[in-house]
RNA sequence: GCUCGCGUAGCUCAGGGGUAGAGCACUUCAUUGGUAAUGAAGAGGUCAUGAGUUCAAAUCUCAUCGUGAGCACCA
């Protein structure tokens, strides 16, 4: 007898084997038909594995968040079923599972057009609605051979030359004529992939390397039902709405312009967010203990020549030229950093000493990687480098991290940040003893403050490892923001010195931190997790009197120039329009506080409070207003 | 940088080989109105730039620049 142990801790016994499928048809008929696959001792199965043993099985349906996935997994064969049915001479790539989706590689002749995307999908829904069964195959590693050369599948068999070992059996799906190659699982009916969007296309390096071939990627959408497609597409019209490039247009905050790509155009309302944030990270400063410097902005080439950066960063580096010789505008402000710490002699004494600066820095970005504020040619970066001992580490490390959480704190962010330990790259100076040194110590420094973090292999500087702080924007891509970073290369190739206990001289090991990162990337990411709705200590205008006629025209006057000369950001709208026209346009500015007077305010000294959120805070005196407001500007972005 | 799309008034967008359109904003006039749009009139454009095809180009072709999505890159 087999006996197999259902999550419910219920067992069910058979005479002989059986599969996945039938068991569920053997609990009910209903679940059956909403069985898409099972999971085995663990593991994740076809509905048609074959059980010949005891085990605990689980059913997995649409319900289940790997129901979805595997939904959207058949979704992109499903693609593969209908593009060679419209496009025969179409080569199939890869079609793996994304967030909300799935996609697929495909090497076409012809670009698909926004009209062929809308044939390829009607095409998919025709063939999903007869609900075909999906067949799976197990193969031999030659037998998959055979098949995938027979139908001209290159880059299927370059994957099965390649990634997979030849006494390996591969999966192969049939859906009716087409056939692709697998792991699984995938459902056993295309009854389950009905609710679907091809959303676009776009260049996808194979094998994501820029030598290789550029082929098209298919995006698409897919979901349980129709319910949850329809709240997908609703939440991307809801996410493009908190765009920062729109509400920075909208709200008046920066501006582009052709003849500076990639750099930004602060208007009043952004340059005040901006300054709000560096004069905050100045208090933050002296509270760690940091010196604020200046470096100059562009430097003999040969400087960058020493650090690396030339070697390394040369195309990506502004150049200029005057009385023959070459200047660099700087790309990071570390080695002007090392100027200043090597003017006089440094003692241990003076470790750790923390060197901070607002540093405006030029990068020459591809142009295909600009994108708003997030990324741009021109940025400050609230960068700082500690020059301490080795012995040092740990504590300076553990206290940048500290001073991250703290700041992010009270810019509401919390939950949502991720941590990366990105390791060493190929390209790279240092030996690798040094590099082990440095890993290990950043390793050791998030593990001892508790922190989870995901390895990024590869991923570091040139110079050393890297944490990353990541940050999420309206539409969940990722971008890193603050960062903390180990250097032992640098301040020897650029001289640093310091001496010891025992009198020999050494140099420091540095740590290249920024705790926002660059401030145009984190106001972007503010402003999109905000909807534009700023927090009252971030917001570039934070009160508004408005007035319903003339007569209260001089008191709401005086009002404003009051709270402004209290602090706070203040102005009156004193034009001739009726106060619901009034309360109309400040409310799309998203200004926190609306203060209309009438003739009663004026008479008791009173304004009545609105906020942009539309509630009727009622009539308050000036006294209660302001004390309202400093409590709130107080818990910063803390709720 | 690569692939595909887009570029029309300050903004949001329609139009699509035959003299350039709307709404909002703007200007002027009237209106002093209590919580999300008062009314009327007026002004505003080398249709991104350059070349080509054509009797004729905003419209078709090509190039350049910018921009959007994705890929690659991201010190």
């Amino acid at each position: 007898m087999i006996q197999v142990r259902l999550p419910d801790g219920s067992i069910r016994q058979y005479p002989q084997a059986l599969t996945v499928m039938q068991v569920a048809a053997d609990i009910g008929p209903g679940l059956a038909k909403a069985t898409l696959a099972g999971r085995v001792n663990g593991r994740l199965v076809d509905a048609c594995e074959l059980i010949d043993s005891d085990v605990e099985l689980s059913l997995i349906t649409a319900k289940d968040q790997e129901g979805l996935e595997i939904i959207r997994h058949s979704c992109a064969h499903l693609l593969g079923h209908a593009i060679k049915q419209l496009w025969p001479n179409v080569k199939m790539a890869i079609g793996p599972v994304i967030d909300n989706g799935f996609y697929y590689d495909v090497d076409l002749d012809q670009p698909l057009s926004e009209d062929d995307l809308q044939a390829l999908e009607q095409r998919m829904k025709e063939l999903a609605k007869t609900g075909y069964d999906v067949v799976k195959q197990v193969v031999s590693w030659q037998e998959a051979v055979d098949t995938f050369k027979a139908r001209g599948e290159d880059y299927k068999l370059e994957i099965l030359e390649r990634d997979i070992a030849q006494d390996d059996r591969p999966g192969l799906y049939h859906h009716q004529e087409y056939i692709d190659m697998c792991r699984g699982p995938h459902v056993p009916s295309m009854k389950h992939c009905q609710h679907f969007k091809l959303m676009r296309v776009s260049g996808a390096y194979w094998r994501g390397d820029s030598q290789n071939k550029q082929l098209q990627r298919i995006y698409g959408t897919a979901w349980a039902d129709k319910k949850a497609l329809a709240a997908y597409l609703k939440r991307l019209e809801e996410a493009a709405k908190r765009d920062h490039r729109r509400l920075g247009k909208q709200l008046d905050l920066f501006h582009w312009q052709e003849e500076a790509p990639g750099m930004v155009f602060w208007h009043d309302k952004g340059w005040n967010i901006y300054k709000t944030i560096e004069d905050y990270m100045r208090v933050k400063l002296a509270e760690y203990e940091y010196e604020e410097v200046k470096a100059p902005m562009i430097m003999d080439v040969s400087m960058w020549q020493k650090s690396g950066h030339w070697d390394k960063y040369q195309d990506n580096i502004f150049a200029t030229e005057s009385e023959k010789r070459t200047y660099a505008v700087k790309p990071m402000n570390c080695p002007g950093h090392l100027q200043i710490f090597n003017q006089g002699l440094k003692s241990y004494r003076d470790l750790p000493y923390r060197m901070a600066e607002f540093g405006v820095v030029h990068r020459n970005e591809p142009s295909g990687s600009l994108h708003g504020l997030m990324r741009v040619r021109s940025f400050t970066q609230d960068d700082a480098h500690v020059f301490c001992t080795e012995a040092q580490i740990q504590d300076e490390v553990t206290s940048c991290i500290r001073m991250v959480f703290d700041v992010y704190k009270d810019f509401g962010f919390a939950d949502n940040i991720d941590i990366k330990l990105s390791t060493r790259p190929e390209n790279r100076i240092g030996s690798d003893e040094i590099w082990d040194k440095s890993e290990q110590a950043l390793a050791e420094a998030l593990t001892a403050n508790g922190l989870a973090y995901e390895l990024q292999p590869g991923e570091g500087a040139f110079y050393g490892p890297k944490i990353e702080f990541t940050l999420y924007d309206c539409l969940g891509r990722a971008w890193q923001c603050g960062t903390i970073q180990l250097d032992f290369s640098m301040p020897s190739r650029l001289g640093a010195q310091f001496v010891d206990e025992d009198g020999s001289r050494k140099p420091p090991v540095m740590i290249h931190r920024a705790i926002l990162g660059s401030l145009e990337r984190f106001i972007g990411i503010l402003i999109e997790e905000y909807a534009g709705d700023l927090p009252l200590w971030l917001a570039p205008q934070q009160l508004v009197v408005l007035n319903i006629t003339d007569s209260q025209a001089d008191y709401c006057h005086d009002l404003a120039k009051k709270l402004t000369k209290l602090g706070f950001k203040a102005k009156a709208d004193l034009r001739n329009e009726k106060i619901g026209f009034k309360i109309r346009e400040h409310t799309l500015q998203k200004i926190p506080y609306l203060l209309v007077v009438g003739d009663k305010e004026k008479d008791s000294h009173q304004v009545a409070v609105r906020t942009r959120k539309g509630e009727d805070l009622g009539i308050m005196s000036i006294d209660d207003l302001l004390a309202k407001l400093q409590q709130e500007i107080n818990s910063k972005g803390q709720q």
